[in-house]
DNA sequence: TAAGTTTGTTTAATGAATTTACAAACTTTC
DNA sequence: GAAAGTTTGTAAATTCATTAAACAAACTTA
């Protein structure tokens, strides 16, 4: 049943709200916090100390006085556990060690093959191992692992669909939590790399952007107030399946015309095949691009126009403050921004634009990961912050 | 800043979830409240005295024993107030008075031919006057007006856009408080739509609806976890102008191949003088299908299709549970349905679409002058209790 | 050195929920 | 029809997080 209200809750609020702004605005008094949130010295007084003891803030030392007693400065201790982040991508699994802030403390890289699911599953395993035991000792240890993969999840953890990896109803959370007996999270790479953006890159200060994912399909995280945006049974942003043409060439999703068709990696390699005459390769087409080969500069120029008109079909349909392009093809924004911005600008509805802002992400490859560790963090926060005191 | 938790709060939270539940699972006793959320006894009965006290709930008499005392019955006293809803058209008003529980107790029609912004609000504030002067006498009187416009709006209830009625910038909000002094609510005629169907329609049970008002134009209004998406700067769901044709011919809206260029009330006459040579009405259209016209009947059932196009790419974009198909072309039911949903079975991902709904609209021209008045009701309980959400 | 400011803690008060107890009103059972 | 058990709703005592007020400590300024 709905959540109704007793002490603990107003606790926990009122915690959780400290908390925040320690995590955001340190280094930070008492007596500051208290005037930001409207509670009173006494409330913020105690919950820091609990806090304090369960290890999650430090005093560092008094701050500069402004004409009386020198306040002494608070510190979220990032390191009183540590998070794990995985992006399981279609040929790779790139994993993070993060301390509670988000810092990376190690990585790891690894190629895969995709021979099988649990052959997959088992790299996931050491991989996941050996960040484990590279982690520092903490208080908490190890709070939780957070995985991104390309495809469909339900509220469960399971991986109901993911095409480019041909995997079908993977109980992938229970698997991993039953290896590790540790808390897991799973979700759709987009979504962890929307989160990983509003965190760490482009989108620190904004409520509401959608983080699009270019790689072998296209994918996007929505966050409306700050949350990601599910949909009904779980899932939404399948962006990539919007049609930009309702009587185009078909689509393995049984629509027609499908934005994915025209704008994804796997739509220009295949325009590049045709035109070129030859197989292709992102990279090799980067570096010709580099090069100054015309004809591929304009594949990528074309791609740029194609990325405007699914672009413009998000601005209009979900009005976000930013949008954040990603993914594999992020590395090509020279040649596609231009294209993209005219369109945008011709096209868009004035009201919609007025306050959008479009950018490539900044953080390369990392989202995703970066997103996916803070799954595990918020996961430990919201379990935390009620029960931490024990009593 | 952000809210702080405190005993008010507890209160606040408690009391609407105590009223929720009266309003919803009415006749209901203490003791199943208590029940049902988890609170105790005590804390329910003190509740709903205050309830009580202040006229929103009456016990109506004992009910059946379940093996022991009869427990007491409460009931939501809709007559403790009453609201007024405003569906500003294009061409006409239709204004309702309603009850707390949204009870139609009497109605408005007049229409307008938008001489001016000015005659158009004389005659909103006539059609208004006379509809609060038909109110019962009641403990809290005209607890708010609500008025769905067809364009969109800010927070701060200023029309910015209205092309259709081609008004700019209309402080309809504070025009109409400074008249009546009674609290004022503007939004966008589908997502009061939206609200209404959610509320009273079909879209009862459901948390995440999207509702199409199809009309002139095409306006959506998103649900979402049973609250209105309104997009970051306030305003989303302009849903007509996603492409469904990027190289599609010019929309007004500057883009290409917007979707309310194939789907709309507009499109449908456009092509219906194109292919009969002749120009036609809606209501001329509607009768000849009924008289068998096959070369019509064709005309509605293309419209169906392009209606499907974009019924698709909402699946995929928001994957809602509901969709309900409102507005002037509602009444087409008939002709549209079936190569709609021929054409969602065969173009729609099949996961999103496996809880979905679609359907027209049950509450004809009714959804957004009712989803208006009900804004105007959540505002009331919003500042005497807290939201009431709809699970 | 004295006066004023700022920080953070202590103490008492507030008030909403919970726990426990209980009376009243019913039904069931023998 | 009396006794036993159940259900409803209220009352009294307790709990606990917040607020308000007072205060000590630490610092700046004049």
């Amino acid at each position: 049943m709905k959540q109704t209200g007793d002490l603990n809750l107003v606790k926990k609020i009122n915690k959780s709200i400290v908390l925040h702004h320690i995590r955001t605005d340190s280094p930070i008094s008492r007596a500051r916090i208290a005037e930001i949130t409207g509670l009173t010295k006494a409330t913020v007084s105690s919950l820091v100390n609990e806090l304090i003891e369960s290890s999650l803030v430090d005093e560092i030392g008094a701050g500069e006085s402004s004409g009386g007693r020198k306040p002494m400065m608070l510190l979220f201790n990032g390191t009183a556990g540590y998070a794990i982040g995985v992006d399981l991508g279609v040929h790779d699994i790139l994993a993070v060690l993060t301390d509670l802030t988000g810092k990376v403390i190690s990585e790891k890289r690894v190629q895969h093959d995709n021979a099988s699911v649990e052959a997959v599953i088992q790299l996931l395993r050491t991989t996941i191992r050996e960040l484990i035991d590279s982690a520092p000792q903490s208080t908490y240890g190890i709070i939780g692992i957070g995985i991104g993969v390309p495809g469909i999840c339900d509220d469960d953890g399971n991986l109901l669909f993911a095409p480019n990896l041909s995997w079908e109803n993977v109980p992938l959370q229970k698997d991993i939590e039953e290896t590790f007996h540790i808390p897991v999270v799973i979700d759709n790479e987009a979504n962890a790399g929307a989160v990983g953006e509003k965190q760490f890159g482009a989108g620190k200060d904004t409520a509401n952007l959608v983080y699009i994912s270019i790689g072998i399909g296209i994918g996007a995280g929505i966050i409306i107030k700050g949350e990601l945006y599910r949909g009904a049974t779980g899932f939404s942003g399948e962006i990539g399946h919007i049609s930009i043409q309702h009587d185009g060439p078909k689509c393995r999703c049984g629509s027609l015309g499908c934005w994915e068709l025209y704008a994804s990696e796997h739509a220009l390699l295949e325009q590049a095949r045709l035109e070129l005459g030859e197989p292709a390769q992102l990279d090799k087409l980067l570096s010709k691009a580099e090069a100054g080969d015309e004809k591929v500069i304009a594949l990528f120029e074309r791609l740029g126009y194609y990325l405007g008109v699914g672009v413009v079909n998000i601005i209009n349909g979900y009005n976000p403050e930013f949008i954040i392009l990603g993914g594999r093809l992020a590395g090509a924004e020279k040649w596609l921004m231009k294209p993209l911005l005219q369109l945008l600008e011709k096209r868009s509805l004035p009201l919609p634009r007025k306050r959008l802002n479009v950018e490539f992400s900044q953080l390369s490859d990392r989202s995703t990961v970066l997103g996916a560790a803070s799954f595990a963090v918020s996961k430990f926060f919201a379990s935390t912050t009620v029960s931490i005191d024990g009593n």
